[in-house]
DNA sequence: ATGAAAGCGCTAACAA
DNA sequence: TTGTTAGCGCTTTCAT
């Protein structure tokens, strides 16, 4: 352990601005105590209508903004919630952390995001980091099954819920998707179209959403016949891209190919044309996660939807519930996907039928 | 004005958990002064060898993490930045944060991130949100070229950098794009391959750097021969799609399509296809902000590569220079972006034949 | 209904 | 080198 319990890295930080007018400012100007500018701007006692306007109007002349820092600190309530991340960058990230503002402004809170980078051991520090601001729930979509972050968080009492991906050990509350159900439909569509071997292209096989839905695929297999391959593109773009290269110039061509994420998706779209095989004349094509783009290519893709908004908002409300005292046993949240059907996943005899 | 200068939304905030040893908790099982551990902990005065081991024990036994809230209040430093950008769901803006997030970490600090919707009146909101909890500076992609944070940001002192969008009135520090140059470059190569009549399709002409494309693009025009018209498509990819659908049907129909934003992109596919219009054969098309999609459709788009890490941590640099006291007069960093040349905006003869 | 004073966790000034 | 004390801006007793 690299040790230290403070920040990563030494902080250069400044002497904040001081311009700012404090409480005491905005009461000596309204000629009343502290503790009733306090009471007027939070509504807390009842105070004389005309000493309200007093201290509304020194507010307003003085531009006096309060310091939630220093309130957080002597009334022991927080109105920052932290957010942990693998990838901010990442759009599917972005709109799930999207979602969460949006909920959690309409509850009174900011947000504290950081990001993993897909690293345990920076998960672990990175959460420490949320929580030197006190934050009074966190939101993490934990990186690995592993969840480094949950011990930390655990020692610390602040409550915390997990999304997208499933943590392993101890139960804890998660919002996440139906893998294992979409996969399944999506596997039953290729199966219903003619189409016989499927080919699931994953990015990681150590994340636990990624086996529940080769899960699924496996189990409309079982049930409807036909064979299930499975391979690891790894998390880069031109990596799957070579990997997929490789498996087309190999063996026995799959007539399908579903595609465990958007990465992967945009791989095979790009070992495809390479190979000269066509969609869905030649190999079928789902892809998880739908993207805008999708629907412009040809032919247009089909393609699972998240309901990530959805989760997002799943996340906050039983973050909320948690930060309430809620000390129920953990849940699990579990949304249905759509699955968007498309041209690239037309069956066997009217993709033939179109090609002709 | 709804008036309040506390929370947009009333508080129902609740109690933090006080599991979290204090300093103190941590100086009387070391046996010494908070002081002491103060200084161990931030490295500010020296300390014996053997003190500092105790210190360090006792933080590790109690998984001591130390409350920055508190720090900031006494010491008046601050080691958290605000971030204000129209949409954190818009991987532009996710990327932007990515950026920053990373920069500012290597600094030692962490981000509160909020975002407008795109909304003058939330901006000012949202960074009287910000400045709540006292940020050493703020970063912000304005959603219009007024910048209503602004003034709140001058108000309050606190150092404030803008990126992306150029905001109008007095000069403040930017970060954004060469966006007159790369437009040129673009309806240079466009004209340069026969092209004669360029449609520049936009969500909105309100915005500065938007109009600094249509400029490049003017300037191009000017000097080559050749006619530009600009339509504004509006902010939804269904409307953008229907106006331009509209356009097609109306008039004489331009060689080449520069659509100025990534909606506008999705737009003008989804349109051309709608009628039948192939591309680079009927109109060619270059699109202004290069995503991973646009080189696995076919024909492969042209793009304009914008320098968005570049472009966070430009900003963050800045912010850093006016923490740090840094009274120069304000400077406007201009990035050059690179135009990816794909099929989509091949020359008309290479065109045609290609099509032929 | 209002004010005075104490104190949240921390660090800066001052003593020793 | 270390400890003691005061106080950052706020809210919360406790008086009045």
């Amino acid at each position: 352990m690299g040790g230290c319990i403070f920040r990563d890295a030494p902080a250069h930080v400044s002497v904040t601005n001081n311009k700012m007018p404090s409480i005491r400012a905005v009461a000596s100007r309204a000629g009343v105590s502290t503790a009733t500018v306090s009471n007027v701007l939070n509504a807390r006692r009842s105070v004389a209508p005309d000493l309200a306007a007093r201290v509304h109007s020194a507010v307003q002349e003085l531009g006096y903004i309060a310091d939630l820092g220093a309130s957080r600190l002597r009334s022991r309530k927080s109105s920052i919630a932290g957010v942990l991340v693998p990838d901010i960058a990442n759009p599917f990230f972005g709109a799930f952390v999207g979602a969460l503002e949006a909920a959690a402004r309409r509850d009174g809170y900011d947000l504290l995001i950081v990001s993993s980078g897909g690293d345990p051991v920076q998960e672990a520090a990175r959460l420490r980091a949320l929580l030197t601001w006190r934050p009074a729930g966190v939101v993490v979509i934990p990186c690995d099954d592993s969840l480094a972050a949950r011990d930390v968080a655990i020692a610390a009492g602040v409550p915390m819920v997990a999304a997208d991906r499933i943590p392993s050990g101890e139960p804890i509350d998660l919002v996440a998707v139906d893998n294992f159900a979409i996969a399944k439909q999506v596997a039953e569509h290729l199966l219903a179209g003619g189409r016989r071997h499927i080919l699931a292209a994953t990015g990681h096989l150590a994340i636990s959403n990624v086996n529940e839905r080769i899960d699924g695929t496996r189990a409309a297999v079982r049930e409807l016949g036909g064979t299930l391959e499975v391979i690891e593109v790894g998390l880069s773009y031109p990596e799957s891209r070579a990997r997929l290269d490789a498996r087309f110039a190999a063996g026995p061509l799959p007539d399908a190919l579903f595609t465990l994420n958007n990465l992967a998706t945009l791989g095979a779209l790009d070992a495809l044309s390479a190979h000269g095989l066509t969609v869905p004349g030649d190999i079928a094509l789902v892809g998880f996660d739908d993207e805008p783009w999708m629907h412009v290519v040809s032919p247009p893709l089909t393609a699972v939807r998240q309901p990530v908004e959805q989760m997002g908002f799943e996340a906050w409300a039983r973050l909320m519930a948690r930060i309430g005292g809620d000390v129920s046993p953990p849940v699990q949240v579990r949304l249905p996907c759509t699955l968007i059907t498309r041209a690239s996943s037309l069956p066997i005899d009217a993709a033939a039928m179109a090609s002709a």
